[in-house]
DNA sequence: GATGAATGAGCTTTCATTCAT
DNA sequence: GATGAATGAAAGCTCATTCAT
């Protein structure tokens, strides 16, 4: 007789939210109505506000729930730098890969953290504020060119994440491993062919 | 047909399409009301549905604008394209800040049709089609890269116009010049220090 | 085509809050429903929050107009004052009798703005200062025993008008007139016969 | 029946009768919500139904504990009438000296009982109707005036114990003894001062 | 060309109450 | 004796939309 208190409850919350994320990410806030999460859930109304206050309550934890799996991702990729015997162009695409294959692994969060919640702006300007520091490392190792503001270059960065993220990512068009050696092919080397760069 | 007769009719009409894009651009359309918009205008209700049939109906007709504005640059800086001798760099800069420039003059129409619209991917797929079509050009007279592939650049290009639009432009930040040519710089040379990038 | 503006309109606004009244006075504030007042008034729900913007407006609205009308009847009865060629007894009789068919005529008001509103206990407390101002006019020109406190028979007088309002008045068991007479040859002379008093 | 076994169960339901006395003296029947009444007890629902078949039965048992108090008082305050040969004065202010302490005894119980309870009205009635009983019998040994209707005087009583008991005794600002002082002198000797009396 | 007045449809939320354990 | 989990029923309120003038 395990009786593991509080599981079903557990159970049901969860569904709940699963539920919820899926819903908002394919409906977007307004069009998601709590009969509809609840159904899928296989519960009823009355049970939804017994686990979350509110309808924008769920929504909530959901951004919040994304926004900390971001938080620890950073986090966790911080240690990876000290391992760094690697090129530089190898690591930046290994961040890029990681980073699309994070996104790729809760596409519901990602759909409502990064494109739907209000808040969206802000967890970005939060985002290219750390990666803006990252890449401000390197430039100072004199990696990178020393004209350019990393700040932007890590706004651009995010802009090609988001938009690819969107068209390609999501929809399963492309993998997160050649999304990143793109965008990072072409962010390090640039478009022009060599003989007009070396012009 | 109904529509051409009147001028105060046609003033009416204007204003709550102003209202409207305000409303939308400021609030997104779910919490944009009715009311509101036909308050802004100075209008009643019903007002309004002699003018559209319903409150979606406005919002597309926003949405349409943006788009026609839109296919009516790219017409236009076809044209430019053909007439100019001048090299690539600065050819691609004006090109992208002629963009940041109609994006700016049209702020609320601009987050309508690029971020708030459920069409606005689709639009997007347009815009990037005509990029990488123009992109491809100049690519295959040998200027950009060949082993870069255009579709996925001009993907980038439109990805970061929509992160800076949404950061930097609209809310007044930095210039159509100044963005265009730290995007261009970025995109044509390259983030590298040229040390590496001999390498 | 005497267009009275808004007249329609004031009108329905009227039958909600005579429909509301009505309900509140029989049922309480929880036990009446918008949809009662809506159906007594022969609109539908949204028409009530066209007018109202909540049920609570609604009945709050009822208790002032109630509180409006009690200030301004204590307000008039002051001028009566100084016609006083009258006698002590009777004054005190026509004032209280005046006060029953203030009552008596707006009958769900009183209900309501003495019974039943969480305000009722301030309105009365005003009340009853205002008596007790006025009793001590009277007891300063030596009319009434100098060693009672006109708070506590105001207070007093306030407690048998609301109980008799409650028991007689309102069920119509009683007249003003029979009531007032009742409550003021009790207050005045007291209950003790005359061979007692003396002793 | 099945409710005489089982210390524990006594327990958790006078914990809930308790709880349930309180909320609704303080904040009314509709306000007080079951679920509010367990949490204060320690139970948790169910637990609340095991004990009481719905909200109202709570309730009504409430108002019945309070009425039969009640009841018992007046039964035993017969007796002492009678053995009593003090001058009637004395008696009267003992006997309404007695009910505010019976009402003291037990706020959250007179609040239910006298103030919150549809069936206020009845037991206030009986009430009058058993007082108006006694004071007959006092108006018939010649020590009230004879052209009093004893049933109004006790009435008038009722409604000044109410309002005092509200305004206070119950917030503690007056104690029993000074409020039946008051009370007596009043109804006993009237509020004209003695000059005007004989006249 | 425009409005005062009204509504259908639907939403989120609340609460007393019960089932299964 | 008690609880975790769930629900039926309904309430208040909002909004896009329309009718009659």
């Amino acid at each position: 007789m395990a009786r593991e208190k509080g599981l079903k409850g557990m159970e049901s919350r969860e569904r709940l939210l699963a539920a919820a994320a899926e819903e908002f990410a394919n409906r977007g806030f307004h069009e998601t109505k709590v009969s509809t999460i609840v159904k899928r859930a296989g519960l009823t109304q009355p049970a939804f506000y017994l686990y979350f206050p509110s309808k924008e309550a769920v929504f909530d934890e959901l951004v919040n729930a994304f926004r900390t799996r971001l938080h620890a991702l950073i986090g966790s990729s911080r240690f990876e730098a000290q391992v760094e015997a690697q090129d530089v162009p190898k690591r930046v695409r290994m961040a890029v890969e990681t980073f699309f294959r994070f996104l790729e692994a809760t596409p519901h969060l990602t759909r409502i953290g990064l494109f739907l919640a209000p808040k969206a702006e802000e967890i970005k300007k939060e985002l290219i504020a750390l990666i803006a520091f990252n890449l401000s490392a390197e430039q100072q190792a004199g990696y990178f060119r020393s004209d350019l503001s990393m700040k932007t270059v890590a706004e651009c960065l995010v802009g090609i994440v988001e938009r690819l993220t969107l068209s390609q990512l999501l929809p399963g068009i492309k993998s997160p491993e050649s999304l990143a050696s793109q965008v990072v092919d072409l962010l390090l080397y640039g478009m022009l062919s060599m003989k007009h760069t070396s012009a």
